[in-house]
DNA sequence: TGACTTAGGAACTGATCGGTCCATAATGTT
DNA sequence: AACATTATGGACCGATCAGTTCCTAAGTCA
């Protein structure tokens, strides 16, 4: 997984998963049965574990905080983390979307969950007047999925925790 | 500069090259060194070419207007013309910031540049008192940078001109 | 027209790609 | 201890990779 976000699908070898792994030919093969099945579940592993974690920060406390702090924590991560390695998900996105269908039904349906896990959050948001209904609430989801990914492009060049947060935070205005 | 952009570096062949071309191996490595050479040179046009673009649509007309009228042309491409192609900009980054220092220093620098063209935009709106105050052009510019890279790689999942439109307007609320 | 220069194209290079095979080593199981 | 099973690693495969060579065709200029 960690070897795919770090270099890529087409820019990894098999020699870079062997180091990767520690395994050898033999067992890799014997473990995936091809290069793109190990892909697949590298990202099926990264969407998997990720979705969890916004769900779990988007449905703790009150909306408005809830979305604060689950994208506070993607800030955090995209710009250590994933800074040198790079969200799978945004990596999968720009390289493979145009070329396999498999792996671009899979991102449109990350994409999806992804909005309506922020969707949720922010009609619950809404409700309580924490949060504008000056759009609809699929515009605002839209808009924060929007702001999630271009942290995880941002997060590449270098970018410090905290100017990551203020990304966040000027985000937020948007909610009022 | 095209075929880069729909299939990546790595994933782009010499013989992708040769069709997008319409030339022969022989003619195309008399006008460029090598493959990455190619990729650079295509790099440095399309930066050039999209951030003339951006900072035109910046410097016409009041500050807030032309911000939105900048961001809703990118929308515009990244729903459609970028849509399956997706922006180089984006792709180099997540490709190969990771692997190769003179492209991270070209995308670094193409980024701080569109940035200080935002900023500048956004301090003359503060200071016409159409931009808020509250957080700093700095902060400012930089969210919306992100908002940019974010809708280069939402409008790869096929995004409606409309939706994309959504996100501008959502995000310019983040500056009132 | 003839001398010179540039562009084009096909055959070829070594290296590396993803993937297979198989003998052997390690591990259970009884 | 004997046997069955699985894990391992190295040799190997054809295909394709980026890049080179070189001969020919097409211009260019006098």
């Amino acid at each position: 997984m960690e070897v795919f976000q770090t270099r890529g699908y087409e820019g990894t070898s098999l020699i870079d998963l062997l180091e990767g792994t520690g395994l050898s030919r033999g067992s890799l093969y014997k473990a995936f049965s091809d290069k793109r099945t190990l892909f697949l579940a590298a990202l099926d592993r990264y969407t998997t574990e990720n979705m969890e974690n916004l769900r779990q920060a988007l449905t703790q406390g009150h909306p408005r905080e809830a979305i604060r702090s689950a994208l506070l924590a993607i800030a955090k991560a995209s710009a250590f983390t994933l800074g040198e390695r790079g969200c799978l998900v945004v990596g999968s996105t720009t390289e493979m979307v145009s070329k396999d269908a498999e792996v671009k039904k899979h991102i449109k349906q990350t994409f999806s969950r992804m909005q309506g896990f922020l969707r949720e959050a922010i009609v619950r948001g809404q409700a309580e007047g924490e949060i504008s209904i000056g759009h609809s609430a699929d515009a605002l989801s839209r808009f924060l999925l929007c702001t999630i990914e271009g942290m995880g492009v941002l997060g590449k060049t270098g970018r410090t925790e905290k100017e990551m947060s203020e990304i966040v935070e000027v985000a937020l205005q948007a909610l009022r």
